[in-house]
DNA sequence: TATTGACATATTGTCTGACAATGTGTCAAT
DNA sequence: ATTGACACATTGTCAGACAATATGTCAATA
């Protein structure tokens, strides 16, 4: 199969198109900090005329970036550079995910793995600040009682305030896909949960354990409410290894 | 500050531009399954038709969905539909980390989190297979003696291979920021690392574990080896606690 | 003073029409 | 079976235009 005559000696060479190279050019300038996050970018004419090209091409590089967040609108006339939002920086990785059709199963496992070490990092450097926010969480999880929507959100902020106590920057980025794409599901087994079940349990010793620095508790908890969700996964008549729906776009 | 005249009652109302709704009208329609990976676009004058607008608004939507890996070129003509592969869907979050300047201790933090999940699942799931590739990679970097190039490839190898043991997409996936991000630390520590130092003796251990299906012992060797790891990164000078550099793009 | 209206200007969004470069398919010639 | 010649389709890029919308200025007004 080896065809010694064809296959050698030169390698494809890569004319990209220049709307590509544009692309990059910006791209850089701005992983480079030539141009700051907040920065307006030059005007559309600006940049053909710099690159010599057409605000047609300038135009097709910007979307290349728009996409991924690098680059957004200010106020529906000029275009800023972006920090990218984590909601932003994860829809890739998410509909990659979801198009290899990745299974709950397999999402769970992640999310086990990282939920227990966000609340092992949280006992080693909670704030006073987060510790309020928490603590009104909780009040707010059990006001919502069988306000299944509500309880939905309340839940989904626990576990992103845990993240946000862990104070890693990286783990909270890292999390976001399992957010996206968990959704429908935390949905489905909420809504299907008799109320006042464990999760206000659960929380609220998780949270205890968390300001008491009891690392190993916090982590146990988590684990534990882990298994609750794997558990209602399957009660809610979801196929716990079947691919994972996409009602989120 | 609440301002009940002008604040309240309407919202504001979004016009977005037609280049974004054709985005996501292509978009869903890739995500449904109307257009299966695979399939080839149809061409720019087809969609402007089918869409009611011009060439130039059809090719920006499409650049929108290119840089996400959606859509690919097959040939340089002709545009496809694309599974994105790992390393285009995980781009964004890593730009994205990169820009909100994670430290390397965060993201050792995630890796110590996922590497020895990793490790623990392929106890689970090992296949003939993937012994032999590991197999294989063993010899691999006991050959590579202190040729630091090879040794390098070799050992994102071996956890390239340790993460696909463990039979898990969304792992394989969320995992390659991190291989993305750690890239120039994994070099500038291997490039520093006295030959013939722990590295093979950790692999070689953790592989015997995973043949066993003795997970404990899998995950402690892939934690020592993250312990090796950190201290590594100190003692090439990097600034643990500092943020990551982007000589990768 | 603070708000409004009128107006010129700048910038983006979209359209039209064109051309060059490149890949595809066909068919005859070898 | 390979090559050459040719028509055709499709993408990449250009030039130039216009509409819609923000921005800034300045006078008029309450």
């Amino acid at each position: 199969m080896t065809d010694t005559l064809t296959g050698g000696k030169f390698q494809k060479l890569n004319r990209a198109p220049a709307y590509q190279a544009v692309s990059q050019k910006i791209r850089s300038a701005i992983l480079n900090g030539e141009l700051k996050a907040g920065e307006l970018l030059p005007t559309e004419m600006d940049l053909a005329e710099q690159f010599g090209v057409t605000r047609t091409t300038i135009r097709e590089a910007i979307r290349l970036l728009e996409y991924g967040g690098l680059i957004g609108r200010a106020d529906r006339k000029r275009l800023v550079v972006c920090l990218p939002s984590k909601e932003s920086a994860s829809n890739s990785l998410s509909t990659a995910m979801l198009m290899h059709e990745v299974t709950f199963k397999e999402l769970w496992q992640i999310a086990n793995g990282l939920e227990p070490l966000a609340a092992g990092l949280a006992c080693d450097s909670m704030t006073t600040e987060l510790k309020e926010k928490l603590a009104a969480n909780l009040e707010r999880t059990g006001a919502a009682k069988s306000d299944t929507k509500e309880l939905l959100e309340a839940e989904i902020e626990f576990h992103n305030l845990i993240a946000q106590a862990a104070h890693n920057n990286a783990l909270l980025m890292a999390r976001e896909p399992l957010n996206q794409l968990f959704y429908p599901a935390f949905k489905a087994v909420i809504e299907r949960m008799h109320p006042g079940g464990r999760i206000l349990d659960c929380h609220t010793r998780m949270f205890e354990a968390i300001c008491k620095g009891d690392k190993k508790t916090a982590e146990e908890w988590m684990q534990k409410h882990m298994a609750d969700f794997e558990r209602g996964i399957k009660m809610a008549g979801l196929d716990f290894n079947g691919p994972i729906d996409h009602q989120n776009l």
